[in-house]
DNA sequence: CCTTGACCTTCCCATCATGGGAACCTTGAC
DNA sequence: GTCAAGGTTCCCATGATGGGAAGGTCAAGG
């Protein structure tokens, strides 16, 4: 924890952001791009970390870059007002919730369908049956509000060490 | 509803999926290469109609293409034991279950710390102090089960019409 | 017969966040 | 000097989907 700058290695150990990903928000503009020592290397220092820090765990709450370029700002900003960055994580609240009902219909209908199949030799299966069903065709959708970064989440998570 | 062969066009209208995703599925051997016309044009019947409804109802639960893929293998073959089937249904189940609890997980992190918001013009804020906290860092995760496929939901969905 | 518009074809690129790996250069310890 | 462990850039892949360009086909109407 002293003032001298480190490489990213480092700079990934010590904020849970992997080297790969640090040089990724560099080059898509989420951080700003890093001082190089002679030979090259990015050089880091406690501010970088703390900002690669929040963006870690912003990330962990499904934040996407978008959003958190936005947070960025917010938090960088001292004459933020609190009402923006509670707007922010409102609207993501919503997001979130859309998709867990999502997905908790998909889970409801796969339940009671699974209910009802025997689970046995034979070949019958009401699950099958369902997926061949007839149904209403997809109406193309005009107006979809786009989570799509919800998905990505799901792969990495902090732990102790 | 006659035995004609149809175009490419009109199949996604009657199945659901879009002309795009029919030759997506094609190209990735979900489905088999269509019959062609002489000057070209895909050409499909009841039997591609009915596949492809399958498909897109086991997309609207979530199921990934690969599961898809075995979905449709056991539906074609006739002596599959229908506790196959189940343990695919049960297996998906656990995945978005998984996904669900995760997604929780952030909502209720983000719900207490915006209660604790005030929301108003001044800038302290409980949320970007939660972001900008230290906090343990991420360590390699080796095994994680792959669920990626839950994410790319999201955007179409049935409808009447 | 020719035009027009609505279809079809293939091919490439973009999304979103992330990882893998190649080819090559730098650093520090022995 | 050598060697390992770092760094660098660049390209490619994921999963499911959409957008769009460039060009061929078809059916209807003049």
């Amino acid at each position: 924890m002293n003032g001298m700058p480190m490489n990213i290695g480092d700079t990934a150990r010590v904020s849970g952001v992997t080297a790969k990903m640090i040089r990724h928000y560099e080059g898509i503009g989420l951080i700003p791009k890093a001082k190089r020592t002679d030979s090259g290397y990015r050089m880091y220092g406690a501010i970088d970390v703390h900002t690669l820090r929040f963006i870690r765990q912003a990330r962990n709450l499904g934040f996407s870059i978008r959003q958190i370029e936005e947070l960025l700002n917010l938090w960088r900003n001292q004459r933020r007002p609190s009402s923006k960055v509670k707007a922010l994580a409102l609207a993501h609240i919503e997001e979130l919730d859309a998709r867990i009902r999502e997905l908790e219909t998909m889970k409801q209908t796969l339940q009671e369908l699974a209910e009802h199949c025997h689970g046995d030799e034979r070949p019958e299966c009401p699950i099958l049956d369902r997926l061949a069903a007839p149904s209403p065709v997809a109406a193309p959708r005009a107006a979809r509000n786009d989570i799509a970064h919800l998905q990505t989440r799901a792969r990495k998570r902090d732990s102790c060490h």
